[in-house]
DNA sequence: AAGTGGTCTAGACCACCGA
DNA sequence: CGGTGGTCTAGACCACTTT
């Protein structure tokens, strides 16, 4: 098939084996951009792992994970008996656990917000379910409009558990949900969706400057924290001309 | 925080060493069984790496590898210093590399086909570009009714290159389109997936048993086979009171 | 200080593929 | 047959968290 394998060593000259930084993470990075770059084209055949190992003076093992990496994004193919490929045809960005001003920051587009109502209500039953709480316990209730570039995109309905409380306002207009609870040493490692549609209601069709009663993307989410606590329930609705769910998905 | 670390060794006891089934999938599908059926509770603590490894005799990195595999998933959380726990709340399942045929049978729906279109036709300008064929040249194109206990619930609109064109109109009646590519050898490893919205066409509506100018769940999504050729390039919509995507996210 | 997961090494054997 | 990735071993050192 594809005749010589390609290894862009010069990439690799600099390891830095003495930092922070994992080996195997310095590869794939730079893999991934020479990739993305063209600087690998489509299609290319990568040389095998155990000369790889050779040349940038590392374990197989180490190298297998690099390559791993990127396997995992959907950038690379494994087979055995052949070979490791890039992948043909474009790559998109899959879905991350961000949030949507980071995503819109991210395309630089500029993100902003308005605080719609920032209440604490005694949570109802689906509330209490999603996070794990007491039915009638106090939760805090914030509700935003989102935009870019002018246009209103999304309203963000979030529920967090009794411990935020004392997020402001202020804090909210300036910045997204999740930058904040970074800040206060607060992780976000695991989110269930649920993506689906519905009309609109009157009142988010004005506030998202849409046809009442038109479509709505909308999204679910319930996110949890490194000791698994649920720290968020959302329910978030956006205009479906302007924003959409993009992943990437790798067969195991 | 939690007391005693638990780990249900009685579970391992009969691991095959000789047949084809990987030593760290036969341990990470059991403690998946063991999870998901409540058999280790939400937010028990499992005993560390290397006990693990001893009593099952296994090495330390077969074992990582294992619990790697529910981390992935987003069933466990590791915590440097800490240890290793079950997440609280539920788990949904990830959005998969199936089709909605399969969605449909594993969640024990009855899946039913109607084939409306099934025709050669040439590719214009997106088809082309999506399954990186030339403009003009020959693919197969088909559209199916897709229904599930009697209600319809998507209309699917695909796209193949010329190589697949001789998949019948029977063949697609009887099973998923995922499910006869896999029978003749070809293996779908990456998806690109755009998930949005918008309102539903007149006929649209009337496939679909729904109002006209409703909303309506789209995907459009091209896929790619192992060697990373584009194989199938689809436009789907779904009808968003009986149809949605559901997601677990990971943070890395 | 003790215990945990995170990384890395240097091998080994096997299954699968192509020539 | 030789070359490839897939799995597995038995160690090692480190960073981080709790006691």
């Amino acid at each position: 098939m594809s005749a010589t394998p390609v290894w862009p060593e010069e990439l690799f000259t600099d390891l830095d084996r003495t930092g922070p930084v994992p080996l195997y993470y310095q590869v794939s990075s730079r893999l991934e951009q020479a990739i993305r770059s063209g600087r690998i084209p489509t299609g290319a055949r990568l040389e095998n792992e155990i000369s790889i190992g050779e040349k940038l003076g590392l374990s197989r093992p180490t190298v297998r994970r690099a390559i791993q990496e990127l396997v995992d994004k959907g950038l690379l193919v494994r087979r055995r008996g052949i070979g490791t490929q890039v992948v043909q045809g474009q790559v998109s960005r899959p879905v991350e656990l961000t949030s949507l001003f980071e995503d819109l920051e991210r395309t630089h587009h500029e993100p902003s917000t308005r605080v719609l109502s920032h209440e604490v209500i005694p949570a109802d039953e689906t509330i209490a379910e999603k996070l794990s709480v007491a039915v009638g316990s106090d939760v805090l209730r914030i509700r935003r409009l989102r935009g870019t570039d002018g246009s209103p995109v999304a309203i963000l309905e979030n529920y967090l558990p009794l411990e935020y409380t004392d997020l402001t306002e202020e804090d909210l207009n300036a910045k997204g949900l999740y930058q904040l609870l970074r800040a206060r040493g607060v992780t976000i490692r695991i989110a269930n969706q649920s993506i689906s549609a519905r009309r609109a209601h009157a009142d988010e069709a004005d506030l998202l400057d849409t046809a009442r009663g038109g479509p709505l993307l909308t999204m679910e989410r319930v996110a949890f924290d490194d000791s698994g606590k649920a720290v968020e329930f959302g329910h978030h609705c956006y205009r479906p001309d302007l924003y959409r769910f993009e992943t990437t998905l790798v067969a195991k």
